[in-house]
DNA sequence: ATCCGTTCTCGAATCGATTCGAGGTCGATG
DNA sequence: CATCGACCTCGAATCGATTCGAGAACGGAT
C-alpha cells in the first residue's frame, strides 16, 4: 500500500495506530474524536504527505459532488463575449457560495464521443463530458437552445436539480425570466411617446441557424429562442408593421452590421431602431457614426440589457436588466433545492426590467 | 433496491438477467459482449430510466474525473471581465478538446471553510471547492498570485499535473509564457525611435493587494507579479527613469484613472503612456479626450495584448500576444501529461509578440 | 468420441472514503 | 464496590461501477 502510490486515509490511520473511521472522522471533524487522536492522525497526515481524502471517493460515498453544472447554448468563447452571461455567471457564483461549490462549463452541443487518437497512438475511450455523464450535484441552464428538451430530459432522467435562466425548460423547473415582453413594450412606447411612427427592429438570434438578414415571417414564425421572440412581441405591440434584421448573434460587430443596412438609405431610414441587446445597440450607433446619422436627431436607438458597454461614449437609452440578481436567484434556487430537507422545488421568478432614458431617444425631427 | 430509488447498474443487470460485470461491458463499449446481450441489456436500460454509469462511482473506479480545472487569481467576474483570459480560457478548451473533458473554475483564494447555516437550520459542513480537494485530473494555473506557491504545493502533494500560464510555478511545472520583457522593451524602442524620451509607465497590479497610486520604488520591489515586473523592466531598459502609476486591475476604468492624473498637468505630461494592457490603454485614451489632449499629436499611447476593444475607435498601437495559443499550448500540455504512457512532462514554452504599429503613437509634438 | 480453441459471461476484488450502531474504557455517583 | 453514563473508537457495510482472471458453452478438427 505504502508503495510509490500516494497515501490513502487507511494508511494514515494505520500510521496513526487507529481505524480508518477513526481517522475519517478526525479530517471531517463531524465526530467525537478527542483531540489527542485527532492530532495524532494529522501529524501521521503530514508525515505521509497525505493531501486529504480523495475527492472521488468521498463524492461516490457522499453522493455529493460539490459541482454546478452551467450549460451554456454555445462555445464557451461565446458566451464568455457577452457581458450579460458573464453578470449571470457572477450573480450564480454568489448564489451557490453557501455551497462552496465549483462551477463546472458544460455546453449543449450533445454528448458526441469523440473517437479521438492522441499524439502517443493511445485512444481517448471516454466519452465526452457532458450533461448526460457530468459528476454535478446541480445545474444551472443559461438560455434557451434549440436542444434544450433533450438536455432537460437527460437531467431529469439523472434527477438531477435544475434551474432554467431564460427558457421554458418544463413545468417542473424553476426559471429565472425577466419581463421581456413587457419591458420591450415599455421601451417601444417610449419611443412612440417620443413621436416614432417608424421604428425597426434588430433581434436576437431567432433559430438554431442564427439567421443573419431581413426579419421575414418565416424566420419569426420558426423561432426558437423565446428571449428574442418576447422581446419581438413586446415591440410589436406599439410599433405592429415594424421591419427590422436578424442578428446572428449579441455582439457589436452584428449590430453594426445591422445598422448599415437599415440606415444605408436615408429615403427608407427609420426615425428608431430598437435594438435587443446594449452590444447590438452599440454596434447601431457605431454604424450611425459612420454613415453620418446624428443621434439622437437623425435616429434613435434603443438598447436592451443595461450593461456598460465599456468605451462606449454614448449614454444609451436602455432597458436595465438585473442580471446579477437573476444569476443570484438561479444559485440561491439551486442551493434550496439541494437542501437536506428536500422541501418542494422554488417557485420560478420573473425579475422586472428598467427603462433607462439615456441619450439616444429623441422626438424624430420634424420635417 | 428498486424501490423509488434511481436505478443501479446492478439493477439493470438483473433485469437484462445477466451479471453487472456484463452490463458493464455492455455500456463501456470495451469487452467482448455478443450483440444480443448488448441489446438486452440497453433495453433494460431503458425500460428502467437508467441513466448511464454514476460518474462518481465511475471516476473512483477509473481514477479519471474527466474535469479539467482552471485557476484564476481572482474572482470569477474579474477573470471574465479580461478579454485576454477570455481568449486563453478559450485556448485551453481547444486545446483539452481531445480529452472531452469539462472546466472547472476555480480560484486561489485559499480553502476557507465557510461555516455557513443554511436557511432551513442545517449546516453545510462541507469545505468549500478548492485546488484542495476539486475532482480535478489536471490544473491550469492563470497568471500569478500571492497564493501560487501555496496552490502549487498542493497540486504537487495530491500528485495533480499543472501547468501555468504566466507564473513561474516551479520548475518541475510546464510554463506558457510570453517575451513580455523584450516585447514591452521594443514597444518602448518603438516610442523612442520615434524622438520620445519621456515616457509615463501604467502597470498591472503589482502587490497581492493590487495598490493603485504611484509608482514607488517600495511598490516595484515588493512585486508578487512577474507579468508586470517584466513588462516593467522591458519598459524601463529603454526609459530607465520613467515613472508611471500602478493600476489596481487590468481595466478601463483602472487606466482611465491612472490617464486622469498623468495627463492632468499639462507642465509634467509625458509625452507617452506605456499602458501595460489595452484595457489600461483604452482607459487613458479615453482620459486624454476627457481632458482635450489630443492622441497621438500631443501624447501617444502604447498598449499590450492585442486585443480588440469593441467599440474602442482608435487603432491602438500595442503588442500583439497570441493569447489563444497560450491557452492552446495549455491545453495541449495537460493532454500530454495525461496521456496513459506518461512520458516526462512537456517542456515550457515562450511566445513571442508582434508590435501593431496604430495610430495612437506619432513623433511628439515640437516646441 | 475426444480434445482444443474461441467467444462470451460471471464472480470477486477493488477504487477510497463515510457512516452507523455496537462495544469498550473510565470517572463519577449511589 | 457495583452501576450508570459519557465519551471515544472500531468493525463492517455501503456508495456504484470497473476489471481481471477463471470458467462455461460451443463448434470444429482429428
Amino acid at each position: 500500500m505504502s508503495e510509490s502510490a500516494r497515501p490513502t486515509l487507511s494508511d494514515v490511520a494505520a500510521r496513526a495506530g487507529v481505524s480508518a473511521s477513526t481517522a475519517s472522522l478526525a479530517f471531517s471533524g463531524s465526530g467525537p474524536v478527542s483531540d489527542a487522536t485527532k492530532e495524532r492522525v494529522l501529524a501521521a497526515a503530514t508525515e505521509l504527505g497525505y493531501a486529504g481524502p480523495d475527492p472521488r471517493a468521498r463524492s461516490l460515498r457522499r453522493g455529493r459532488s460539490g459541482i454546478v453544472g452551467v450549460v451554456l447554448e454555445q462555445r464557451v468563447r461565446t458566451a464568455f463575449l457577452d457581458p450579460v452571461k458573464i453578470q449571470m455567471l457572477d450573480g450564480i457564483t454568489e448564489g451557490i457560495a453557501p455551497l462552496g461549490a465549483g462551477l463546472l462549463l458544460l455546453t449543449d452541443v450533445g454528448a458526441v464521443d469523440l473517437p479521438v487518437v492522441d499524439t502517443t497512438g493511445g485512444v481517448a475511450a471516454a466519452p465526452a463530458l457532458s450533461v448526460e455523464n457530468a459528476p454535478v450535484d446541480a445545474v444551472v441552464l443559461i438560455g434557451c437552445s434549440p436542444r434544450l428538451s433533450q438536455t432537460v430530459a437527460a437531467l431529469r432522467r439523472r434527477g438531477i436539480p435544475t434551474v432554467a435562466i431564460e427558457g421554458a425548460a418544463g413545468s417542473d423547473i424553476p426559471e429565472i425570466s425577466i419581463d421581456n415582453r413587457d419591458a420591450t413594450r415599455r421601451g417601444a412606447q417610449h419611443l412612440r411617446d417620443l413621436g416614432h411612427t417608424d421604428a425597426a427592429i434588430v433581434t436576437l438570434p431567432l433559430d438554431p441557424a442564427r439567421t443573419r438578414g431581413p426579419l421575414t415571417a418565416a424566420l419569426e414564425a420558426g423561432s426558437t429562442s423565446d428571449t428574442a421572440s418576447e422581446r419581438l412581441r413586446g415591440a410589436r405591440e406599439v410599433f405592429p408593421n415594424a421591419t427590422g434584421r436578424s442578428a446572428a448573434a449579441s455582439s457589436i460587430e452584428e449590430g453594426l452590421e445591422a445598422g448599415r443596412v437599415l440606415l444605408a438609405d436615408p429615403a427608407t431610414r427609420p426615425t428608431a431602431i430598437i435594438a435587443q441587446s446594449d452590444l447590438l445597440a452599440a454596434g447601431v450607433l457605431q454604424a450611425a457614426e459612420e454613415l453620418g446619422v446624428a443621434v439622437p436627431a437623425e435616429v434613435s436607438v434603443l438598447g436592451f440589457d443595461g450593461i456598460r458597454v465599456d468605451g462606449l461614449q454614448h449614454d444609451l437609452t436602455t432597458l436595465v436588466q438585473p442580471s446579477v440578481a437573476k444569476g443570484r436567484a438561479a444559485g440561491e434556487a439551486v442551493v434550496r433545492m439541494l437542501a437536506d430537507d428536500g422541501g418542494e422545488p422554488p417557485a420560478s421568478r420573473c425579475f422586472t426590467s428598467v427603462l433607462h432614458v439615456g441619450e439616444t431617444t429623441a422626438p424624430p425631427r420634424a420635417h
